[in-house]
DNA sequence: CTCCTATGGTTTGATGTCGAACTATTTAAT
DNA sequence: ATTAAATAGTTCGACATCAAACCATAGGAG
């Protein structure tokens, strides 16, 4: 019964990455369309991250978390940092590192955020319903826990 | 039974939109990383589009049917046409339109690039299996259509 | 202690992507 | 027929992203 023909499978995995790749695409240029002018979804990402658990971390620290390089955390930071809505500051006790925190001008601009997305994902919800979120999110999750594993 | 708290529903959102953008970026760069020297993604989608269905394509057209906008398609066709994996001329009942179509070159070129997936699709297949791939499709494939029908 | 490797960050160059502004052509309206 | 609105493509500027190359500091092997 779980035999299958070799060609279906790369079909089947063709066309779940394609609807994932779709699906990014129009989630994430529908949230920055409402979104205040200049903010984009990385950087929104970062914020939501300290506003959640708070702290300090180092960039290489929030690449990973993040799945990124750090060569794209240091884009975003040098983004974030000149809008004052993180700081970067020297790590005491490590020469190389540096330290990442929000600052509250970075905790109202994250609130501004959540408010101008409340009406987008109710919206989202009147269409959809969550009925495919809701059945999509535990194979996603073992989708993205394995590939990520597998990127040694 | 179905009634949910309106803050669990956003974070439902929210996890399946990060998952999906997280998926969408560790596929493609591992697919890039097999493919040939200067192959991305994006170039192979629109070579995979015309092995598939043949024929002559508006830019425009290409672009609402891969949802992105006239000027990225402008932007992956010049690089595309240069390599001579595909051909555009101007379109004769059209003073506007011009048409796009396959070169042989192209066709080999997407060959070589099926070629090189194969490995990584195994990859991907024993790792994880279709299991999750074919509980996603659905649910992503309804989520993408009525996105795609919100954009409006 | 010295050297070699590992780690943290940055820079550079390329690609994909968007929105906005622009040109040219077509189609519809009056 | 003239004019206004829609459509096809392009260009430009911005941002996210990666890989590769690079600098600095940390840690371990002898």
């Amino acid at each position: 019964m779980t035999r299958q023909d070799p060609a279906s499978d790369a079909d089947l995995l063709f066309r779940v990455f394609n609807e994932v790749g779709i699906i990014a695409q129009l989630s994430s240029t529908a949230f920055e369309r409402v979104m205040p002018e200049g903010m984009t979804l990385a950087q929104f990402t970062i914020l939501n991250h300290f506003v959640r658990l708070g702290g300090r971390k180092r960039p290489s620290d929030l690449a990973s978390a993040f799945q990124v390089t750090r060569a794209t955390m240091t884009s975003t930071l040098q983004r974030l940092e000149p809008k004052g809505l993180v700081e970067i500051v020297a790590d005491e006790s490590d020469g190389r590192g540096r330290l990442v925190a929000i600052t509250d001008a970075g905790r109202a601009m994250h609130a501004d955020c959540l408010r101008r997305l409340a009406p987008l994902l109710d919206d989202i919800l009147a269409q959809i319903g969550r009925g495919p979120f809701a059945a999509a999110l535990a194979p996603l999750a073992e989708i993205r826990e394995k590939l990520d594993r597998m990127r040694d």
